[in-house]
DNA sequence: TTGTTAATGATAATCATTATCATTAAATAT
DNA sequence: ATATTTAATGATAATGATTATCATTAACAA
């Protein structure tokens, strides 16, 4: 059976309170500055196991993996610049609509764009 | 300057001659098949270069990445019953549109469906 | 044909992630 | 409330895909 942690309870709290993706790294980075010490493999196995119970969604790009509290299909938008990479909401992803496109019976998608971001695009 | 060697021509070739995605490594097994012995860090190697030059395209799958030879933006949709992956076209996946949409500029998108295909539909 | 230097190939290094294992602490039974 | 069971933790070693290093090779221009 599964057991309620401590641990597993910040790690969800802290994707949760964040709209965009976080690295594994950087979850751990944000639990330290809170002052809880958790050990980095327990922050892998806890995003694993919470992707795992659909809770959270995890996408890879580049090298490395991120995690955010929508589950399941999601459009985000990587900034070749800064390398943030932000969720998005676009009226086209839309379960029905996307079938009627495409053709085809679609439970899950997954969209990735890049390019540069607001931000950096303002500061050329 | 650029050199054109057997080598990238050999690479180049192989991920064109492929209609669905090669790991790094599935190009390698393919090259030694054709008895070219070359370098798996030379296949790496121009892979990204290839991928930097815009012929070919990379994106990054579980824990590896994968090429394919339609550079750029790609739309899949892998059939959850039958396993088959089938690149497709749809009206929605214009550069102009989706920047518009998304209100930042876009350079590259990647698109990833996953439902029943037509043909696993009709046959329930 | 020769000189320059980008590319190669073998392999060491890197780095995100996972496995290991002794210890800790949830959840359940007593 | 306490003891028991065993899943979860934390420190760290291992893994594995990818990249860097460097002596050697081979494109390509002169």
């Amino acid at each position: 059976m599964q057991r309620w942690t401590s641990q597993l309870s910040l790690i969800l709290e802290i994707v949760y309170e964040t709209e965009h993706f976080l690295s594994a790294e950087r979850v751990h980075q944000i639990l330290t500055q809170k002052n809880a010490n958790i050990g980095i493999a327990t922050v892998y196995r806890n995003l694993k196991k919470l992707v795992g119970q659909g809770l959270i969604s995890e996408i890879s790009w580049k090298d490395m993996k991120y995690y955010t509290r929508h589950p399941f299909s999601n459009a985000f938008f990587a900034c070749e610049k800064c390398g943030n990479i932000l969720r998005i909401d676009i009226p086209i992803a839309d379960q029905t609509y996307l079938s009627n496109e495409i053709g085809m019976s679609v439970n899950k998608w997954n969209m990735r764009f890049e390019g540069i971001c607001e931000e950096c695009g303002r500061c050329t």
